[in-house]
Order: structure tokens, then C-alpha cells, then sequence
DNA sequence: AGCACGCCGACT
DNA sequence: GTCGGCGTGCTC
């Protein structure tokens, strides 16, 4: 039988909202009826929150108690499979459904009735007197034609003051209108800017558009190196993506990274795009997040939580750096984007192409296995070739303390700085020094509130923690021993670095590019935009610059320390190694000269290293999926993380270690339990943390297997518990 | 999430 | 005698 659809006034609906309630309350239909899935506003206790129509009243309580829904939102309603796609996500990451709703209705302004916007444009009047300033304004009008403007666009174009523009309007020279506030985005044109492309870029293009054409759900890894052309290449699915009326969602890594992308789509396609990200305005959103469910959007570029806007037809879904770690964390919930990405298309009959130079090692034994299709780009875009890979044996270097840049990579920027070319000395350490320490009593100076080490940030002139946040002021004397002038800071950290630099390279023009230097993802973007210009000689940088900017005028990587990401026994250290240091290293020599890298370590023999230098990634992909199959461990195996948190280290190890004595429903679907133990950083803000490791096999049950074991536990006072499956770090 | 309710210690 | 701390439980 068909589900119920629509309910006629006084029947009893069953509402889903964003508190956290664990199930629907039930609601009497409103005067016009509800659709199932339509946006509501309904009253709860004294306020009103907003919910969606989830299917018919279950009843089973006192029924004099039911409310009536208030109204129903000038929203579209979400769709089936948005409520299905939103059900298995809460599932498979084992977070209440409400919390996936909140996700789905991160909108501002969603409940404001539809706000109207004035809008100008030219009237058939004359006016009475003709002024310099009015005579701008009629110029603005010739030159655009017959476009309307809203009244700070008219007024900035024309260079006059509002008043020039209110007068004119009295005079009916100039006309107000009313139109709704969030207006379509215009069309964009699939065949508008297409670009000549090499013969291995279409090879994969035609592969891509072939499935996009076969209108059914399927996955793609987009396998190119470096500089090969991906985004041109997958920039032709979404031409084919629209060609057949169906919209495109591009995820992107860094909200850094979309300016540059925004171009380029504007470029390829003769309209800009819907963006969805943090750093874009209240109102902007809104209008996506509108015009997106009305179709009126046909792409879409966004960070992670761009996948939870609700499309009216989704029919491709681009997860670009798809390896990138920052896909899987939390917006409140713990997902990741990239599996996520997978299960949406898979509901919508949509495609989804997985973008990388350095595949995840899941979605790389996804391609070997056949679950995904695998397109490769070979052959580098233009006529640049990979860097050449160096090592610096830095047991082979004498440096004096505090000085970390070797005399080969400081001879090998010196003469990038001559011929004015770019070096990009890469550390991926924000702030000055990781560690300051008393050379008296030993003291390292921590945060008060976690078991972490405070960072110097000298630009800041405090000192930082990176789990929490909080900083305080550079102490005088030792805070443990009191002693003065014992105090040292230890290791480098980028600022350092720079510091260095400027010494050594004297005269050069060097920037600094680390997150924490800027206000603004506006004013980040623009400092890129200006290096990549040629504004400086020397870039220096943390992780962000790994994240696919193009610098044309770099030529040289110098890694200050390779081993820096090998440390702790994670098991992903090494995958994330390689593909952190062939990121970096492929951001030299793309345009027409060949890069050179340069990565100073410790451990030039560490296998990891050898695999990046010799380029056999097919040798190092077998040789981690090898090893992870043998342990049992993902992609081979199933992992979940367990954290328990309390103000008393004891509260939280006895609720993990009553968890772990009773296992069950765990084991009855093979699964093993590790723990409890401290969690990695076993104190964050006051609190102490216990973690729980599960490991199952690749086919167990393993949400429902955890459902049952929590079944029933009642989490004690002040006790949290959070559960994180599949997650990206653990010891 | 909010918000009321209610059960205890500290004050007028 | 009563003000106010926050643990507990409810919201259709």
C-alpha cells in the first residue's frame, strides 16, 4: 500500500523537528491540509519550532493534548528520498534522526514569510532638472540595457548617493518594484566556455558522460595526477549533467578553494554557481537553500554539509580532493562526506565521481574490487611533468639550533629567488613553536583545561591551545618554578620558519599562509590570490597550501620535515603521508617549467618515504591494502570509536569498562572490543576522556550490533558518550 | 533545546 | 520561612 501523502484538516500527522526529541510527536493537520514533507512551523510547549510532515499520527496517547501545526512553510517540501537519505544517514552513523534533520534545514530564515526585495528599474519619465548625478544614473541604465537593479547596486554603479536615486524615483524617471527576495540562479550553459581538452581528458570526459547519460546511480574514481586536468574533466559531467536538466553538487575540501573555483565554473559555464559554505552570507544561503529545492539552481559548490541541502533532482555529485580528511567531521554529526556522498546518489539515481591525485585507500580498493568505476588521467595538462623528488638526509646536516632549513634547499631558494621564480617552504606546525619550556625545572607549558601542549603564536603574542582554543599571554617567569629567563621555546612552527627565512634570504618578499593568520576566509582568499600573482618570492605554509591552489610562477617545494606526519601509530600515518607529501610536492612546476621537491627527513629509508621518491603508488597502494587486510582493518574490517567523557577520569572509565565486560550483541556479530583506555588527548576542556575500539568484520551488522549493546544504558550524570564509525584517527 | 518542577542548603 | 542552586523529565 501506498504511503499516506496528504492529510486533510484535523487529521493526525506525525511531525518530525529539530529538537532533540527521539522520535516525532504527532500534530492535528492545519487548515489547508499537510503534504507529507512539508516544511511546518508547530507549537511546542510555549514556542515554536519548525519540523516536517513525517506520515500519519501514530496516536497512543492522550489525544486531547494534540496542537494543530501552526502553518506550513513557503518551502518546498522535501522529497522521499531526501527523508530516506536523511533515515539511512542516521542509521549509519548512529545519531538521532532529529540531528540529521537539523543538518537538512541549516537555513537561516527558513520560517520568515517570503520577504520581498525593491528593485529599479528605468520608467518612461523625464526629469525635471538634468544634474551631473542623475545623468550617471540614466548612463548606468543605457549600458546595461534593460536589466533592473536593487537600489545599492544602482547607486554604487552610478557613483551617486541614495538620495540622487529616491528623487528620481519621485519623479518616476526610475520605477520601484517589488520581487521576492531570493531570486533563480540563472541558468548556467552547459557548451558555453568548453575548452579544447587533451586526448586523454576527453578519453575520460566521454567515460564520465557515458554514465551520466545512463541515468542510474554509479560511482567513479577519477584517478589523475597532479596538474592533469580532473576538474576540467569532471567540469564536462556536470555539462552533461545539465544538458539533461539534472542539477550538480561539487564538494570541495577548503572553503579557501572555492574562489578559484567559482572563476572557473563562471568561466566554463557563463553563469556563476550556487556556493554553500561557512564563510557565505545569511541571505545568500537562504536563497540557495530556496532555490535549490525549486530547481532554480543548477550547481552547486560547497563544503561538506552542501550534501544535506534538498535538491529537487540530484543527478551527479563531484567529492573533489576526495581523500581529504577534513570530509569526515563533525557538524554536530560525525559523518563523512565522501560515503555519504555515495548513499545519497545511490537513493537519487545519481553518479558520483571521486576526484583525487591521491585516492583514500577505501575508495581506491572500491575501484580495484569493481564497486567503482576507475577513470584514470594519465598524462599531465600542458606540457609540465611531476617535480622531480629529492631527499635531504638531515642526519647528513649539521644545522645549528633553531634552524631548520638545510644549505642544499637554502642554495636551491636562493636561486629561485634570482631568476624570480617561487619556493614554497612547506610545515605543516601553526604558530611559532609547538613547545615552551623552563631549562630549570623542565616545566612545558600546558593548557590548563586539556592535556596538550600550549603553542607560542608570536603575532598573537600568546600562547595557544590547539585542542580547546584558549590562549593565554606569554608568561615572565617559569609558571612552575617561578625561576626568570628560563623560559625556551622549542622546535619551529611556521612563524618561526619565516623568521628564519628572512635572515637567510634577505631581500626576499616572503609570506606566510596559516589558518590562524587570517580574520576572514575573504581576506585568506585574496592573500592567495595575490601570492599566486607573484606578490611574493618565499611562501611559507601549513596544510592549507597542500589543498590545490595553483601558484604558476612555484617551481620549488622544500618539505621542512617530512617525518612530521609519520609520528603516532595510527595506522593511517603512512596513507596520509604519502598523500600529503605528493600534494605538496604537485604544487611545483605546473605551468610550463618542471618542479623540483625537496623533502628534508630523518628517515629517507622509511618505506613510505621510498615509495613517494620511486612513484610506484600502485606498489605502495598494495602494499597498505596488504597489510590492512591481513590486520582486518577498513577498508577490510569495520571500525567504530567510542568516547566517554566526564569532569572525573573515574566516572568515565567505569562506564567504559561496564561497557566493555558486557558484549553481547557485539560479539554475536563478531565483533571484537579494545579497551578501555585513555583517548588521545585524554583531557580536553576539563573533560576526561575514556575511548572503546570496535572492530568488526567487513559484513557484520555493525550500527545495529551497537544499538543493541547501548540498549537501555542510561547515561549517568555529567556522563557523555559519543560513538564515531568509521573513524579517521585512532591509536 | 528550552522550560517547569521539585528537592535540598543558605539566607533574611 | 523563603530564595535559589541545578538535577529530572516533558514537550503531541
Amino acid at each position: 500500500m501506498a504511503e499516506q501523502d496528504y492529510f486533510s484538516e484535523g487529521e493526525l500527522v506525525s511531525v518530525l523537528t529539530t529538537q532533540p526529541i527521539d522520535r516525532p510527536l504527532d500534530y492535528k493537520a492545519c487548515e489547508g491540509g499537510c503534504h507529507l514533507g512539508a516544511f511546518v512551523e508547530v507549537p511546542l510547549g510555549p514556542r515554536k519550532v519548525i519540523g516536517v510532515i513525517w506520515g500519519k499520527g501514530r496516536g497512543g496517547f492522550d489525544l486531547s493534548k494534540a496542537r494543530a501545526v501552526t502553518r506550513v512553510l513557503d518551502v518546498a517540501p522535501m522529497r522521499p528520498e531526501m527523508r530516506d537519505f536523511l533515515v539511512k544517514c542516521a542509521a549509519y552513523t548512529l545519531t538521532p534522526l532529529t540531528q540529521m534533520l537539523r543538518l537538512a534545514t541549516r537555513a537561516p530564515g527558513l520560517s520568515n514569510p517570503p520577504s520581498m526585495q525593491k528593485i529599479l528599474r528605468k520608467g518612461a519619465a523625464e526629469p525635471d532638472r538634468m544634474t551631473d548625478a542623475r545623468r550617471r544614473v540614466l548612463a548606468v541604465f543605457e549600458e546595461y540595457g534593460g536589466l533592473s537593479f536593487t537600489p545599492r547596486e544602482l547607486a554604487e554603479h552610478a557613483g551617486v548617493t541614495p538620495s540622487v536615486i529616491k528623487g528620481l524615483v519621485k519623479q518616476n524617471v526610475v520605477l520601484e518594484e517589488d520581487t521576492p527576495r531570493d531570486l533563480p540562479f540563472p541558468r548556467l550553459e552547459p557548451d558555453y566556455g568548453r575548452k579544447e581538452l587533451t586526448e586523454a581528458q576527453e578519453a575520460a570526459a566521454g567515460q564520465l558522460c557515458d554514465k551520466v547519460k545512463a541515468g542510474a546511480y554509479a560511482s567513479t574514481l577519477l584517478w589523475g595526477i597532479t596538474g592533469s586536468g580532473k576538474t576540467e574533466v569532471y567540469l564536462e559531467a556536470v555539462a552533461e549533467t545539465l544538458r539533461r536538466g539534472r542539477q550538480a553538487l561539487v564538494l570541495l575540501p577548503e572553503i579557501a578553494l572555492s574562489a578559484e573555483f567559482m572563476r572557473r565554473v563562471e568561466a566554463r559555464f557563463g553563469a556563476k554557481a550556487a556556493e554553500w559554505h561557512s564563510g557565505v552570507t545569511m541571505t545568500e544561503r537562504r536563497r540557495t537553500w530556496k532555490m535549490v529545492g525549486e530547481g532554480a539552481a543548477d550547481l552547486v559548490v560547497g563544503a561538506r554539509s552542501a550534501l544535506f541541502l534538498p535538491f529537487r533532482d540530484l543527478g551527479l555529485i563531484v567529492v573533489d580532493e576526495e581523500h581529504d580528511t577534513s570530509y569526515k567531521q563533525e557538524d554536530g554529526v560525525l559523518y563523512n562526506a565522501r560515503d555519504m556522498s555515495v548513499l545519497r546518489a545511490s537513493l537519487c539515481s545519481a553518479q558520483v565521481v571521486l576526484a583525487s591525485a591521491t585516492p583514500s585507500l577505501e575508495s581506491w580498493t572500491n575501484a580495484q574490487s569493481g564497486k567503482y568505476s576507475l577513470v584514470e588521467l594519465g598524462s599531465r595538462y600542458g606540457e609540465a611533468v611531476l617535480p622531480e623528488l629529492k631527499t635531504i638526509d638531515m642526519r647528513q646536516v649539521k644545522l645549528p639550533s633553531n634552524r631548520w632549513i638545510s644549505p642544499e634547499l637554502e642554495s636551491a631558494v636562493k636561486a629561485r629567488v634570482t631568476r624570480g621564480e617561487q619556493s614554497l617552504l612547506f610545515l605543516n606546525r601553526r604558530g611559532y613553536a609547538p613547545v615552551t619550556l623552563c631549562r630549570k625545572c623542565g616545566e612545558q607549558i600546558g593548557c590548563d583545561h586539556c592535556d596538550a601542549r600550549m603553542v607560542e603564536h608570536r603575532f598573537q603574542k600568546r600562547l595557544v591551545c590547539h585542542q580547546c582554543g584558549e590562549s593565554k599571554p606569554i608568561p615572565e617567569v617559569c609558571p612552575s618554578c617561578g625561576a626568570e629567563d628560563t623560559l625556551a621555546v622549542v622546535g619551529p612552527g611556521v612563524e618561526r620558519l619565516a623568521e628564519e627565512a628572512a635572515e637567510r634570504f634577505e631581500g626576499a618578499r616572503i609570506a606566510v599562509l596559516s589558518s590562524d593568520l587570517f580574520g576572514s576566509a575573504r581576506a585568506l582568499k585574496a592573500q592567495i590570490t595575490s601570492i599566486a600573482e607573484g606578490a611574493a618570492d618565499i611562501i611559507i605554509g601549513t596544510q592549507l597550501v597542500a589543498k590545490g591552489h595553483n601558484f604558476p610562477l612555484l617551481t620549488l617545494v622544500g618539505i621542512i620535515d617530512a617525518d612530521l606526519s609519520l609520528q603516532g601509530s595510527d595506522m593511517r600515518a603512512a596513507e596520509r603521508t604519502f598523500q600529503q607529501m605528493r600534494q605538496v610536492s604537485g604544487r611545483a612546476g605546473r605551468a610550463e617549467k618542471r618542479g623540483v621537491a625537496m623533502l628534508q627527513t630523518y628517515q629517507p629509508d622509511h618505506p613510505v618515504l621510498r615509495a613517494i621518491m620511486s612513484g610506484k603508488e600502485r606498489a605502495f597502494w598494495h602494499a597498505e591494502a596488504d597489510e590492512r587486510r591481513a590486520t582486518g582493518m577498513p577498508p577490510f574490517g569495520r571500525l567504530a570509536g567510542v568516547i566517554i567523557s566526564a569532569p572525573e577520569p573515574k566516572d568515565a572509565f567505569d562506564l567504559g569498562e561496564h561497557l566493555a565486560r558486557n558484549t553481547g550483541p557485539l560479539e554475536a556479530v563478531g565483533a571484537q572490543v579494545f579497551g578501555p583506555a585513555p583517548a588521545p588527548i585524554a583531557r580536553v576542556r576539563d573533560r576526561h576522556r575514556v575511548r572503546l575500539l570496535i572492530k568488526a568484520p567487513k559484513d557484520a551488522p555493525l550500527q545495529s550490533a551497537i544499538r543493541q549493546w547501548l540498549k537501555g544504558l542510561k547515561l549517568p550524570n555529567q556522563l557523555r558518550l559519543s560513538i564515531d564509525v568509521d573513524p579517521q584517527n585512532f591509536y
